[in-house]
RNA sequence: GGGUUGGUAGUCUAGUCCGGUUAUGACACCUCCUUGACAUGGAGGAGGCCGGCAGUUCAAAUCUGCCCCAACCCA
């Protein structure tokens, strides 16, 4: 029974231990029906870190989808996953140990990393679980485990027989400072001081023209950033339209301090604005300096090594690390020469590895690509397939899929992913692929699956020693959860759990649209020719108080902990349910206190239930006992329960939390409860534990904890004989709230109008007193009501104390009417008297008109009945004061 | 630089797709009220040129164009 005032600080703990505990929310071991099995696959979170405030806002919202389906319709799987098999777990390790992986044994440094990620993810355990997730602990899964490795290793052999993957020396985008390829979407921008430097190049044939065209110079300037590239330029650049420069083009160039001489050729890609508008291409700067190779055929002169430092091709410089040291010598060099005509300093937005921050490089290396340049089309469909919360967000996948222009390189040179299964024949390099039973391999350690390479017979293999990239595997997450294996006798890919595939919701932020999903999609259906999610719900980004973007360099991060310190989880719980789908939200303190208040009120109106219909309480009184207020607010409490499903159901999380909270506090404790004090009959106190039930679960998905509490102190474990528990457990409810089934509207038949008529009679009344500075409790002498409230005098008079009620059931008020204008309905009016109905306006605010039975005859033209309304002012000359309850007339007379 | 999304009282937000009378609710603010749970409650009040400018229309928060601001995605 709940007294006294709830305590969620020692409430909450007990409820996620609990539920843990005894595995409330685990999925069932026995087979599920596919109709009622309801899947939810959440990006498992990188360990490379503390899990931040954005996390915990984007679970709360899959937490209420995957509670209310619970409670609505389905056997709910709801997995854990960590993701820490790839660069990030790596570069966490290295920072908290303060170590690099080149100085160890790569097992060793696997074995150092996992110490790590362990720790780690034991905090992302005990974080989720005090958030109250109704995660089902017994499903979970680490990305560098031997089974999640095995699903890695099929999906790439898979892909590999598929012929959708090849193995390509290519330029590809590579981080210096991990030392490893990386993918297009592992980059970002960022803001970065520079120089810019002017270099007066030498034209090696000036003097050497045929004479008929205009003189060539004999020197001209380049502007660049990047000085220590000198050594690696292969070609200049002049616009095709740059008429001032045109002579250059068909000479050669001479490099500055190196020497060498390279064609000067004309190409539309040049930036004209950019410095002298000449541009050198080196090997490489950027990309467009990849397509000039690759458009022009041009040499390859590779200056910059795998860890950022100069090659023997720049000389004197070879050694040095590129982008500090060798550039500022080469620089001084320059200046000395006197080729170095001018600097001066920028910022300008250069591309970074996300993981570390170190400039990316193009280097030429041989890499694993998995095609997806091909099927643009096909994707797209795909992601077209899904249904999207919010919908607006399809087309940043759109987007994304239609902007592609890298086929996605899988291949990272780094210690701790996870190997490809894959050895090359010593002799001939023909590849030669794991057998899928064997999974999974390390090549390093394990020997090819042949003798003999099948193309030569040559018997030496080497050993890939690359790792996936991350995504190669965190893109598996729905096959991972099935249990997708390969069977080695049917000769086929099978499903330990089918009925979860495809998986109903991908929750996840918007700032993962383009990679995350994109390649999950795309991976999942290339192996099952399905698309992997029924739906996808995007949530937005949390914003800090004056909403802004929450960053470590602007020092408004909120953590977890300082949350959960300060507030009921719960709380938290009512703010992350505050927010349109795909909407951001900023972190405001009030969105809590809103939340804790809510919890209080529950609570204490729980109380009062309590009170009111003690235990015993009858559970199910004949339909002709209930009162019209009780068949009232019960149906408007089923009409409440069909709109929040429907908005639960479309992830519309604000409407339902607003509109259940509103419903709740105005209609059930001010209306309802204040009415029911005066009340002692059976009929009431069916209604009100029949209603409380209700509303504890439909509160259950947001207000996890309390109602949970509630549930078991009034429900589940109050006196074991009474019949209401009964009925608890009928619902599958005695171990959880959560586990009960969602109310079904009852079908009661009851006056909606009558009722709102009588609820504002009572309003009225209540605001009488209130501005006559009487107390509520305060007795009235006499009540007319005109409208047919009949039925409930007994509720109006009980509550607001009145000694003498009349209805008035045909509401013919003893009232003057006073009409005070007019209004049009603009509906019809607007479009049939078009440009006229400012005439008709102006007449109307003159009182130029006439009424003339249901004619209405102003500015020339006659309004009929539906065209316009009168509107009247109720004037009442008798005793008392007439009150208006949302229409229904009401006097009040009082002597007192 | 291109694209996407958003901009509504001091703050957060509904309404915008599908134009129509007085723009929704909450928090904060002001006034009043101790009523069989909750004063952490109740009743009421004030607070808005719906980002700006043009246009379409009898009528625009809503449709169109341009501009400004912010975030995100991509160069």
């Amino acid at each position: 029974m709940p007294s006294g005032e709830y305590d969620p600080e020692t409430a909450e703990p007990r409820w996620q231990r609990r539920w843990v505990d005894e595995e409330t929310f685990a999925y069932p071991d026995d087979p599920v029906d596919p109709n009622t099995a309801f899947a939810i696959d959440t990006p498992p979170p990188t360990v490379s870190g503390s899990l931040h405030w954005g996390h915990v806002y984007g679970s709360i919202l899959q937490d209420i989808v995957a509670r209310f389906h619970r409670m609505h319709d389905s056997e709910v799987f709801y997995p854990f996953g960590y993701d820490d098999n790839g660069i990030a777990s790596e570069r966490l390790a290295e920072r908290e140990l303060d170590i690099r992986h080149q100085d160890f044994e790569r097992r060793e440094f696997q074995q150092k990393t996992r110490e790590v990620c362990r720790q780690y993810e034991d905090e992302f355990t005990e974080k989720m679980q005090s958030v109250g997730l109704s995660i089902d602990w017994t499903n979970t899964y680490r990305t560098i485990s031997p089974q999640v490795q095995r699903v890695s290793q099929l999906s790439f052999i898979d892909l590999y027989e598929q012929g959708r993957e090849y193995r390509q020396e290519a330029p590809a985008i590579w981080c210096p400072d991990c030392e490893t390829a990386i993918s297009q979407v592992e980059t970002e921008d960022d803001e970065r001081d520079s120089h810019f430097h002017d270099i007066e190049f030498g034209v090696a044939t000036a003097g050497e023209g045929d004479g008929d065209t205009a003189v060539v110079p004999d020197a001209f300037t380049i502007s660049t950033t990047r000085p220590e590239l000198l050594p690696a330029c292969v070609a200049v650049f002049v616009h095709p339209d740059d008429d001032e420069n045109q002579a250059l083009v068909g000479e050669r160039a001479a490099i500055p301090l190196f020497g060498h001489e390279v064609p000067i050729i004309a190409d539309d890609r040049v930036d004209m604005e950019t410095g002298s508008g000449i541009v050198m291409c080196c090997t490489f700067g950027d990309q467009t300096d990849i397509e000039w190779y690759q458009a022009h055929d041009l040499d390859l002169r590779v200056a910059i090594d795998e860890s950022g430092h100069m090659t023997d091709l720049a000389g004197e410089y070879e050694g040095m690390y590129a982008s500090s040291e060798a550039r500022e010598v080469i620089v001084d060099d320059l200046d000395d020469a006197g080729a170095l005509l001018d600097r001066w300093a920028i910022t300008h937005t250069v591309n970074v590895h996300e993981r570390c921050g170190a400039g990316v490089e193009f280097l030429v290396t041989e890499q694993w690509y998995v095609e997806v340049l091909d099927k643009r089309e096909e994707y797209l469909a795909a992601g077209r397939e899904m249904e999207w919360f919010p919908e607006k967000m399809f087309t940043r996948y759109e987007h994304w899929v239609e902007g592609l222009q890298w086929d996605w390189c899988i291949s990272r040179q780094r210690s701790s992913g996870i190997p490809f299964p894959v050895w090359y024949c010593a002799d001939c390099d023909h590849e030669v692929v794991a057998e899928k039973a064997d999974l999974p391999v390390d090549p390093l350690s394990d020997a090819p699956p042949v003798d003999a390479c099948p193309a030569c017979g040559g018997d030496e293999f080497v050993p890939e020693d690359d790792v996936f990239d991350t995504w190669a595997t965190s893109s598996l997450t729905p096959l991972i959860n099935a249990g997708w294996d390969w069977d080695e006798a049917a000769e086929e890919f099978t499903m330990e759990r089918p009925e979860i595939y495809p998986m109903d919701v991908r929750p996840q932020g918007h700032d993962i649209i383009s990679f995350w999903l994109f390649h999950t999609v795309i991976k999942c259906y290339e192996h099952t020719g399905e698309v992997p999610f029924e739906s996808t719900m995007i949530n937005g980004m949390v914003l800090d108080e004056n909403r802004e973007k929450m960053s470590k360099s602007k020092g408004n991060v909120v953590t977890p902990d300082e949350v959960l310190a300060e507030y009921p989880v719960d709380a938290a719980r009512f703010w992350a349910a505050g927010s349109a789908i795909g909407d951001d939200l900023p972190y405001q303190e009030k969105g809590l206190r809103a939340g804790e208040k809510l919890i209080r009120k529950l609570w204490n109106a729980s109380k009062l239930v309590e009170s009111l219909a003690p235990d015993p309480y009858p559970d199910a009184p004949a339909d002709a006992d209930l009162r019209a207020l009780d068949r009232w607010l019960l149906a408007e409490l089923d009409d409440q329960i069909e709109r929040l499903t429907d908005l639960l159901a479309n992830r519309e999380f604000s409407k339902a939390r607003d509109g259940l909270r509103s419903f709740f506090w105005n209609t059930f404790c001010d209306d309802y409860l204040e009415i029911a004090k005066q009340r002692e009959d059976d009929a009431a106190a069916y209604t009100l534990r029949t209603a409380h039930r209700r509303f504890l679960k439909l509160f259950a998905p947001l207000l996890a904890h309390v109602t949970e509490e509630l549930w078991h102190d009034m429900y589940a474990d109050a006196a074991s004989d009474s019949d209401a528990v009964d009925a608890a457990v009928a619902d599958g409810a005695r171990e959880s709230v959560h586990l009960a089934d969602w109310p079904e509207p009852l079908g009661l038949d009851a006056d909606h109008d009558a009722g709102a008529a009588a609820t504002a009679v009572v309003g009225a009344l209540r605001k009488y007193k209130s501005e006559n500075q009487l107390p509520l409790n305060a007795e009235l002498d006499a009540v007319e009501v005109y409208a047919d409230v009949r039925g409930f005098e007994d509720d109006i008079t009980g509550v607001m104390h009145v000694a003498d009620l009349t209805i008035h059931p045909d509401g013919d008020a003893p009232v003057e009417t006073v009409v005070t204008g007019i209004d049009l309905d603009y509906a019809t009016v607007g479009p049939k008297y078009g440009d006229r109905v400012g005439d008709i306006e102006g007449a109307l605010a003159r009182g130029a008109y006439e009424i003339d039975g249901d004619e209405l005859h102003v500015a020339d033209v006659t309004l009929t009945g539906d065209e316009f309304s009168i509107e009247e002012e109720r004037q009442y000359r008798g005793d008392g004061e007439l009150l208006d309850a949302d229409g229904v007339p009401v006097i009040v007379r009082n002597d007192a």
